[in-house]
DNA sequence: TTAAAGTTTCAGTAAATTCTGAAACTTTAA
DNA sequence: TTAAAGTTTCAGAATTTACTGAAACTTTAA
C-alpha cells in the first residue's frame, strides 16, 4: 500500500503530534491512516503502509481499542481481522475527549478527595489544603459541565457552540424573563 | 524545606501526571509546589524541597515561564530571584488551556489548511481530503468556541458552566422568542 | 574594579519509552 | 488430527527524553 504525498504528510503529522495527544508516534500514525482510508485495513497493510513491525502494529491496535477508537471488522470468507475507526469524526472527537478526561483528570480528582478527607496540622498545611480544595472544585465544575455538554446530541451541541460567547446574552435575557415571571 | 506528607503526595502526584498534561515529571512537581506554597520560592529552595539538581530547576523554571505560569519576584535587599505562580487558580487553568491549544491544536490546523490548498489526484485522495476538511472544520469550530468562552470574565464563565446542558432550554426559549418577535 | 555570590548552560549520563523480530500461541481447512 | 496460515506476546535493542553537575557567565557590594 503506497500513500500519496498529502496522505503521507497527514499521517506523519499525526505521528509527531501523537505524543501531545496521549499516544505514541506509531499509534498516532495508525489512527490517522485509518481515518483517511475509507476501507478497513488489515494489520499487515498497516505495517506495510507505515513501515513498522508487525508486533508494533498489534500493540498499537490494542492501544486504540482501549481508547474505543478502533474496532474489528470481518470480511466473509476471509479469516483475517480488518480494522476501522469507530463512528464518525464527531463521535471520535467526543471519545477522545472522554478518554482524556478519564486518564488525565479523574486520578487527580480522586487524589484530591482523599487528601481533603482530614484536616491540617499547621498554618502552612492549611494554606495547602485550601488550594487543593479550590483545585478540586474547579476541576469538578469543568468535569460536570463538559459531561453535560457531551451528553447533548451532535446537532444541539453544534448550535450551542455556534452561539459562542453569545450565551451570555441569552443568559441575561433568561434572567430578565425569570424575574418578570415572579 | 521539608514537606508535610499531604503536601508531599500532592507534589508527587503532579509529577506523575505532568507528562499527561504536557510537561515532564519535575516541571509538574515544581508547579504543584508553587501552588500550595504561599510565599515565593528561590531556585535553591525548590531544588532542596524536591531533591533535584540546581540545573534541572533552572530548566524547569524556564519551561514554566514559557507556559506563562510562573513569574519572578524580588525581595528588597535580596538579590536572589524568587518564583511564584501567575494569577489565581482560575487564571492558571485558562492559561494552561490556551497554551495547550497553541501547542496541541494550532500546528494541526495549519497543516490541514496547507493540505487543503490544492485538490485531489484520484478517488482515494479525494476521500482523504474530504476527511481532512471535516477534521479542519471541527477543530476550527471547537477553537473558536473555546476562545470566545475564554474571553468571558471568570464569573460569567462560571455561571455559563453552572447552566450546563441547561443552555439548550434557554436556546429553545430564545428561538421561540425571536420567532414571535418577527 | 574585583571577587564573591548567584545564576545559567550544556555535554555527557541515566532513565524511560518505544520498537523489533522471533517464538509461542490460536485458528481453520483439508 | 494436523499442519499451514494467521495472530499475539515479550525480551532485549534502539531511540528518545530527562537529569546531573561542573564550568561559564552575570551581578553587585565593597
Amino acid at each position: 500500500m503506497k500513500l500519496s504525498t498529502k496522505t503521507q504528510s497527514f499521517v506523519m503529522h499525526f505521528g509527531e503530534m501523537g505524543s501531545k495527544w496521549g499516544f505514541n508516534r506509531t499509534v498516532g500514525q495508525m489512527i490517522a491512516l485509518m481515518v483517511i482510508h475509507e476501507k478497513a485495513l488489515s494489520a499487515d497493510e498497516i505495517a506495510e503502509a507505515l513501515s513498522i513491525s508487525r508486533g508494533n502494529v498489534s500493540m498499537g491496535i490494542k492501544e486504540l481499542q482501549s481508547w474505543r477508537l478502533v474496532q474489528v471488522q470481518h470480511i466473509p470468507g476471509d479469516r483475517k481481522d480488518y480494522y476501522t475507526t469507530v463512528g464518525d469524526l464527531w463521535q471520535m472527537a467526543r471519545t477522545v475527549f472522554e478518554e482524556r478526561m478519564k486518564r488525565e483528570v479523574e486520578p487527580t480528582l480522586s487524589l484530591l478527595r482523599s487528601q481533603l478527607m482530614d484536616s491540617a496540622d499547621n498554618d502552612k498545611e492549611a494554606y495547602a489544603l485550601q488550594q487543593m480544595q479550590e483545585i478540586h472544585d474547579l476541576i469538578e465544575m469543568l468535569t460536570q459541565w463538559s459531561a453535560s455538554l457531551n451528553s447533548l446530541k451532535p446537532e444541539t451541541l453544534q448550535s450551542v457552540m455556534k452561539l459562542g460567547a453569545g450565551v451570555t446574552k441569552v443568559l441575561e435575557f433568561k434572567n430578565k424573563f425569570s424575574n418578570s415571571e415572579k
